[in-house]
DNA sequence: CTAAACCCTGCCCCCAGGGTCAAGGTCAAG
DNA sequence: CTTGACCTTGACCCTGGGGGCAGGGTTTAG
């Protein structure tokens, strides 16, 4: 299969399949006009690829679940390093999260500040 | 007063002030050498932006608070402008932090998943 | 006079691609 | 055989907030 057919099975752009592969992700062969050639297995990367970005894992970190994929695993996730991977996401996540509330806190006192200095004046 | 003093003064890079300006936030007189100069009121200037900016906001987000400043408040924020611009970063934050949330759980129940199946075969 | 310390512009880098382009390949209809 | 539609390729610029570096001009102190 050609490319766009990949991008097409795997719910992805063009653009993102050549991103991947720039990544180090898919190593597609080429044929003799250099068109690239995707077998049914890459359709399974590209979809595990893009699951995992919408997770928020950068295209680096999604190589160990790649690459259990590729170990004949059914499944990208159920090798050791995949679910150290799961963890420290899930920590990055915990860690924004908290981040991110202390920021609403700050914000609000600056609004509640704002609004009762207009009152004021 | 120099770029360097001005950004010791307001504690940002050097970098830092010269993004600030090609972002329209300053605009600095320019010496016969082609230095620019700074008064003390760009002290303020920078120091609301970085404060703005370490609120998440981005550099365009900041301009309500400075055209404030200049309008002549000695807060960026007591403007009406300001205000709506606290609101809409605490309401992008509070949508934020959901999505967090949700991705969050998410993250767990594939964990949980993946655990399970490695005990399970 | 010289060296340190400052200033300038401009370029490449991050991340995950999006947009656009010129060039060339492929396949069917006419 | 040619035209047109559609596909592919690589290459370039863009995002936000700067960091880092190059290569040059300027100023100030010793």
């Amino acid at each position: 299969m050609h490319i766009s057919d990949l991008a097409a099975a795997a719910g992805v752009t063009v653009k993102a399949v050549r991103y991947y592969e720039s990544q180090g992700l898919l190593k597609p062969q080429r044929e003799a006009n250099g068109y690239r050639t995707y077998g049914a297995e890459d359709v399974i990367v590209v979809r595990e690829v893009k699951a995992l970005l919408s997770l928020g894992l950068t295209a680096e970190q999604t190589y160990p679940f790649i690459e259990c994929l590729r170990a004949g695993n059914d499944r990208a996730d159920v090798c050791p390093a995949s679910l150290t991977a799961y963890r420290a996401r899930i920590a990055e996540v915990d860690r924004r999260i908290a981040e991110l509330t202390e920021l609403r806190a700050k914000l609000a006192d600056l609004l509640t500040d704002a609004e009762n200095w207009r009152t004021k004046v």
